[in-house]
DNA sequence: ACATTAATTGTGT
DNA sequence: ACACAATTAATGT
């Protein structure tokens, strides 16, 4: 991971990125407090009872928060994409207490890190600032309730047919290069149900197979 | 090219 | 859910 100080190309992309961000004053306690990190895929940003200190404002890639199960597994809470931060790390800030969650790269990522101490301080001074965290914890409790309904009310079959659907659409070829293991992640399931469905489709004809990768059609 | 190993996927209980 | 088999990809020799 690299850390530098905020430059000139960065600030643009503060800006297009961090529209809401409309107060000059904001942007300009930004440039001053934040440090600029790369993190390159698969990194991990935080640990699970490491302390937080600092709160990240994504330019570009993005970031998979996790939970730790009891005996170790992985669980996927949610996503951090640009123009977002970090739910948690409010909450963990506010109370500056340890991580409860493990914070990966899923891709290259480029964002900017501010010291935990300024939530405060900014919230008070600057509307924009104060809206901006408002709606991140908005937004986090909404998809919340529809992960929760996703997870009560719907049939895996039926999740993970949009969940392929959604992701085909973000790739050019209709390939999608995971692992069955990686989407139950995704899903909430465990790995060989999500192969036999996997399974069942592709003797339906909706796709195809392969070590790593599946070709809708 | 071949053998070894690790990772991923398939299947029965 | 677990245990194990089968398959495939990656790596070393």
């Amino acid at each position: 991971m690299k850390t530098r100080s905020i430059e000139s190309e960065d600030i643009q992309q503060l800006n297009s990125t961090f529209a809401d961000l409309y107060e000059k004053n904001v942007k300009d306690a930004i440039l001053e407090t934040g440090q600029i990190m790369e993190i390159p895929e698969g990194e991990i940003l935080i640990d699970i009872g490491q302390y937080i200190k600092m709160m990240p404002l994504l330019l570009s890639g993005s970031l998979k928060i996790l939970r730790e199960d009891n005996d170790g597994k992985e669980l996927l809470l949610y996503h951090v994409h640009p123009g977002e931060t970090c739910a948690m790390s409010i909450t963990c800030c506010m109370g500056d207490a340890k991580s409860s969650v493990r914070a990966v790269a899923e891709e290259d990522t480029k964002l900017i890190a501010l010291p935990t101490r300024i939530m405060d301080e900014w919230s008070n001074q600057y509307p924009s600032w104060k809206h901006f965290i408002m709606r991140t914890y908005q937004r986090r409790f909404e998809e919340l309730l529809n992960t929760i309904d996703s997870i009560a009310f719907q049939k895996l079959d039926d999740r993970l047919e949009r969940w392929l659907k959604e992701k085909t659409a973000k790739s050019p070829d209709g390939v999608i290069q995971i692992t069955h293991q990686e989407i139950a992640s995704e899903l909430h399931s465990s790995r060989e149900v999500i192969s036999r469905l996997l399974k069942k489709m592709e003797h339906q004809g909706t796709l195809e197979l392969g070590r790593n990768k599946i070709k809708m059609r």
